[in-house]
DNA sequence: GTGAAAGCGCTAACAG
DNA sequence: CTGTTAGCGCTTTCAC
């Protein structure tokens, strides 16, 4: 690998003068600023990204922290947040952390200590003493952390109430509510939207949670369906679970939009897989990838002051199973 | 950010002396040592990883090269590296490459200018020759590069052979395969496997071609049984055309397994979603992910000389699809 | 306009 | 056993 010296010496220039045509910065005579660049050209010279980084105390790269990279909802975000990204010249870090706080422990001191520029974070975990200790910029992802915190998330709350006014403009009147995780973000707020609607509608309130996993919806959806068997609509805090319900629904013989309807949450491409095709709520995942890296390179390039929370919507798409 | 500076005065000793306790090499004093540690503690001090790497010319990150993060079975696979790669220390630089050649140079000159230790890569539009201007380890994971870069592979060809004679076995005669993408080395092996096994059995094949994709395979289904109604076993080159044969199967209301059997190739969850729940070769993706990662690190370390390749097994898991 | 030189934080000879 | 020193490759004052 050549280096700033190697091309110095070929142009017959020093070093910083090959830094200022590099960072296009200060002024350079024409003339020289030919020779330096033929001079790359010719080493097929790259900048040494590290030594730049000890220089300025930051690198190209951005920390992204997810809880699950399984969760298919996770790799569809950080695909978005990553082309974004790439775009612009940065690289994405990952990291898995299972939303265990001993883990995020670690991953925030790897951030400090390999200087990224910036973090997108999803986490129920963190709270804002965490990200106190360290000063790099942080744009929190699907969950609000701190209102000094930039975010981009979803509008879970509201909706949330549109999926169940949907199940009960379809007639639905005995709605049942599978809600994912005590204490996650998400899953309070969609749970608070059909609370809230239901008591609107001046109808009753059936809840199990299925912790947004398969197994335990699929038992929930049974248990359910056992103390309630005149249920005749199902409104899913994600599309894991609505397939669970499905699944459950199969095996107890019950027919699917005829004796109850399903509508999940999410968006996510499994639900067409399955018979019949989910009907969600579709998370705009893509623009929330994209959202969020946007943000943080602002705040990274200093474009916005103090926290911004940009809140996006999901949209009703209709299939078979309602 | 305290530095190695503040450590060495307040414990009053030189830098190098720090430098030697942090990294345990050489001589220090059981005294020295100790107010050294001391003064660690007391700085809440962590060494500059950039500062490092800009002097080994080498970093902790390693880059992980996958073509499409939203197929599932790279997160897993990632996960799975990830962890592995925390375990010792490293960190994972994740990058989707689309398997476009033009995104791979660039990955390759950033995982250059950034000093990785070392490079994960699946792909099939990577060769040799691309290899070769970069001198930093890599292992490929899931398919063969060249005989000279090590690999872990998965014994398609063996396994996929597997799943016909165990179609064969349970009685069926006209067994169709949905075969991957033309060029992509497991979806060639799988389809070399179908074949030669139906040709020892003295069976006759039918292929058609799903690209590994949900639509495609559901299309692609359709116009098999269009021309061979009397088709009775399909094996899929992966979980995901299985799926979507499943799929056309039900809107042709074709009973499966009694008047077909379907069998996949990946054992992605997904597969237990549907109805019926699939039965399909599991790949040992953890194992494949975390040997990929130990074998990294081994070549990393010197501690493996030659290029080594690795070869895991598939195993049959039986659930209803036949 | 351009160059010399200091320094980012760390490691590894080389002395002593 | 411990300290001094010279860089790793780059950027940025500060002179000229």
């Amino acid at each position: 690998m050549a280096t700033i010296h190697d091309v110095a010496k070929l142009a017959e220039v020093s070093v910083a003068t090959v830094s200022r045509v590099l960072n296009n910065r200060g002024y350079v005579g024409a003339e020289t600023r030919k020779r330096v660049e033929e001079a790359i050209r010719e080493l097929n010279y790259r900048p040494n990204k590290v030594a730049r980084s000890l220089f300025k105390k930051k690198t190209t790269s951005i920390g992204c922290i997810i809880p699950d990279i399984t969760n298919p909802f996770f790799p569809q975000l950080v695909k978005a947040v990553e082309q974004t990204l790439n775009e612009h010249g940065y690289t994405v870090l990952l990291f898995n952390s299972e939303d265990r706080l001993d883990r995020m422990d670690q991953i925030l001191e790897v951030l400090q200590t390999e200087y990224v520029a910036g973090a997108l974070i999803v986490s129920d975990q963190v709270k804002k003493k965490h990200l106190d200790k360290l000063d790099i910029p942080v744009v929190a992802i699907d969950k609000i952390i701190s209102t000094n915190i930039s975010s981009v998330t979803v509008n879970n709350y509201e909706n949330a109430r549109e999926a169940v006014r949907y199940l009960v403009g379809r007639g639905c009147r005995k709605i049942a509510h599978l809600r994912g995780p005590v204490g996650v973000y998400t899953s309070e707020e969609r749970l608070r939207g059909y609370q809230d609607e239901m008591t609107q509608q001046g109808l009753p309130s059936y809840i199990a949670n299925g912790h947004y996993q398969l197994s335990a919806s699929i038992q929930a959806t049974m248990e359910l369906l056992q103390q309630h068997p005149d249920l005749d609509g199902i409104f899913a805090a994600n599309d894991i679970m609505a397939v669970g319900a499905i699944k459950a629904l199969a095996r107890l013989g019950i027919r699917i939009p005829d004796e109850i309807k399903v509508i999940g949450f999410d968006g996510i491409e499994w639900g067409m897989t399955i018979t019949p095709e989910l009907t969600t709520m579709e998370q705009p995942i893509v623009e929330l990838g994209n959202k969020s890296a946007e943000l943080l390179l602002q705040i990274i390039n200093g474009q916005v002051k103090g926290p911004k929370h940009y809140r996006l919507d999901a949209k009703l798409v209709v299939r078979d199973s309602t």
